[in-house]
RNA sequence: CGCGGGGUGGAGCAGUGGCAGCUCGUCAGGCUCAUAACCUGAAGGUCAGUAGUUCGAAUCUACUCCCCGCAACCA
């Protein structure tokens, strides 16, 4: 049975580049899980794309003395050949710059605006009248009235370590521009998410169990403290427009006295990207450049099919920080809407990933340069050692120790190890090729076989990643301990059928384990098929089924080949020096 | 007392009431088909601390100590 799968990738924020700990967080367990449900030849659509509005990108704008969209040009660019690189395998990946994006987000801001879920409210915010603009807080500074100590943050005292209050700040100054601010009151859109307690409570509650635990009680104690109204409008240049000529034609108390300056604010708009995107995949062809786009052979092309449709499950992949926008603000939005939008399936959150201990930092230039180290060190390399430490449940740590050890130790000894030997057995001693006269494989072997296959599959589908793939390693590891029993080098010089017979059992078990990697290991998986003849691109193998199938006979197609290059310690260790 | 997470052999983790497990590392032995890879065996933990509940606690309760995330327009 074919099941509708949205797999929904947090929409990355370009104002800088993509770093190991995205990858980490959600843009590789999102892979993972996808390419594993087409296995399971469910019809996915894997959707996600830049994050292109807000404050952060017109100060990195003006950083560069760049234009904003420019801004969004260059690391959407950079983004692309990094997902690329790493074989991120997206339906669709586009940005929240689209006119399609903008529609359906002021489709979904006066659906919830008619329905009296958006309510008006008036707040203090610093306004430089030289700048004309209002500014965030943190682009505030002033004098600490506390202590005296003077440039501080306008919303707490690094010196003396209080909070302040609006207005407590003494001379309050624009941080980019040094003008003078002062607080001024603006009228705003707020989603009024008490007002949806109710639905989000229930919606809260059936999930748990399913969501991990942690996540559960994470969103479970923003709900006990209880949800307040929250802005979804902000005065600035770079962000969606309010529709404005949809809003006039509603009852007076809908509309603000002003909405001069007024934009939908990036946390409301960018999530739609979810709802968005796959309305736009449809719309698409192949033709299209520029941006990745992917149609998989008989795949629907209704987006309803996914949104609509009560038996379509939507799968959520996301680092901690965003939390709360996908259990409770996003379904807040979708449930407000009314059009019977489907609400999130899972949830899989994840944990920060560190750096030798501390948190990956651009400023401080505490940062991996991904497409650097995939290029030098191997897309599967590198994928295999952040999927083995993905920080599911706590944080995680990267360390470049750690990197060697674990694609030394574990991928190349322990999975590369078989499919070499086994490989360059059957080439030296069966010239390769073998098709099998006895078609069964032997019972013990189809017990761990299949072992491997349910189990990983059970831990994919609820997200825990690094057990799946423990399974999967634990799988290379009975069939080097097959291969060391059976000793079929002393074998194949007494009886040759006898040898035969194991081979067979070796070589599919390369061809099980050609599948159950292609999720986490799509480079190492097509290279085995492609070498045994098995097909092109394993990647695009049609299957039904997350199981083992039996292959009676065998060619190589080329000479054998390493499977994965066995990384030098102390060129990788330079990587420190850096 | 803001919300939440974590502290388990050298490293990284699993384990929510019943003899403490996994991967890696270490040590010893075996094999030689293989990328000095593979296989077998061993050593190594008073499960942060204290008090309690229980026939029985890493697991439940209370308190203490340490680390971390969110709480601020960093979406």
């Amino acid at each position: 049975m074919s099941k509708k799968i949205l797999v929904a990738v947090a929409w990355p924020y370009v104002n800088g580049d993509i770093h190991l700990g995205h990858l980490a967080g959600y843009l590789l367990p999102a892979d993972i899980f996808a390419r594993y449900q087409r296995l399971c030849g469910n019809d996915v659509l894997m959707v996600s794309g830049s994050d292109c509005h807000g404050t952060p990108i017109t100060v990195e704008a003006d950083k560069k003395r760049l234009s904003p969209a420019e801004v969004v040009e260059e690391y959407h660019q950079k983004d692309l050949e990094l997902f690329k690189a790493i074989k991120l395998d997206y339906n669709l990946y586009t940005k929240t710059t689209t006119e399609n994006h903008k529609r359906v987000v002021q489709e979904i801001f006066l659906d919830l605006l008619k329905a009296g879920y958006i309510v008006k409210d008036t707040m203090q915010q610093y306004y430089s009248a030289e700048d004309q603009a209002f500014l965030p807080d943190r682009y505030v500074e002033g004098t600490c009235p506390h202590c005296q100590a003077k440039e501080q943050r306008s919303d707490q005292c690094e010196s003396c370590g209080r909070w302040l209050k609006d207005g407590e700040l003494i001379n309050p100054y624009s941080k980019l521009t040094k003008n003078k601010v002062a607080l001024k009151a603006t009228e705003h859109y707020f989603l009024d998410l008490a007002s949806l307690v109710p639905q989000l409570q229930k919606f809260v509650s059936e999930s748990k169990g399913r969501w991990r635990d942690w996540v559960y009680k994470e969103t479970d104690g923003w709900l006990k403290e209880g949800l307040q109204k929250r802005a979804i409008t902000r005065d600035m240049d770079w962000a969606i427009d309010l529709p404005i000529d949809e809003i006039m034609k509603l009852e007076p108390e809908k509309q603000l006295k002003d909405f001069q300056g007024k934009k939908i604010y990036v946390w409301f708009e960018a999530v739609v990207g979810y709802l968005s995107a796959p309305q736009e995949w449809v719309t698409l062809d192949a033709a299209k450049s520029g941006i990745i786009w992917k149609k998989n052979p008989g795949q629907s092309d209704k987006w309803q099919n996914w949104w609509l449709n009560p038996e379509s499950e939507h799968y959520y992949f996301m680092g901690q920080d965003n939390l709360v926008f996908h259990t409770l603000m996003w379904p807040a939005q979708l449930i407000g809407s009314g059009r019977g939008y489907i609400l999130p399936h899972n949830v899989f959150v994840n944990k920060f990933m560190n750096y030798d201990g501390k948190k990956f930092s651009k400023s401080r230039n505490w940062t991996i340069d991904s497409m650097k180290m995939v290029k030098k060190y191997g897309v599967d390399a590198t994928r295999y050692y952040i999927a083995a430490n993905l920080p599911e449940n706590k944080e995680g740590n990267f360390t470049w120790e750690g990197f060697v050890a674990a694609v030394n130790n574990e991928l190349v000894a322990n999975l590369g190890n078989f499919v070499n030997r086994t490989l360059k057995f059957f080439e030296v001693n069966f010239y390769g090729e073998l098709i099998a006269e006895n078609t069964a494989r032997l019972p013990e072997i189809k017990i761990e076989s299949s072992k491997a296959f349910t189990e990983s599959g059970e831990l994919i589908e609820k997200g825990s990643f690094v057990a799946a793939l423990e399974v999967i390693m634990r799988y290379a590891a009975f069939a080097n301990k097959y291969f060391n029993d059976q000793q079929i080098w002393t074998v194949i010089k007494k009886d040759r059928k006898q040898a035969e017979k194991i081979m067979f059992d070796l070589l599919n078990i390369i061809y099980d384990l050609a599948i159950i990697i292609c999720p986490f290991l799509p480079e190492s998986a097509t290279r085995i098929a492609t070498m045994l003849g098995i097909c092109e691109n394993l990647e695009e193998i049609d299957r039904n089924h997350w199981q083992s199938e039996t292959l009676q006979q065998f060619k190589l197609q080329q000479p054998v080949e390493i499977l994965i290059q066995k990384l030098d310690a102390k060129v990788v260790l330079q990587e420190k020096e850096d």
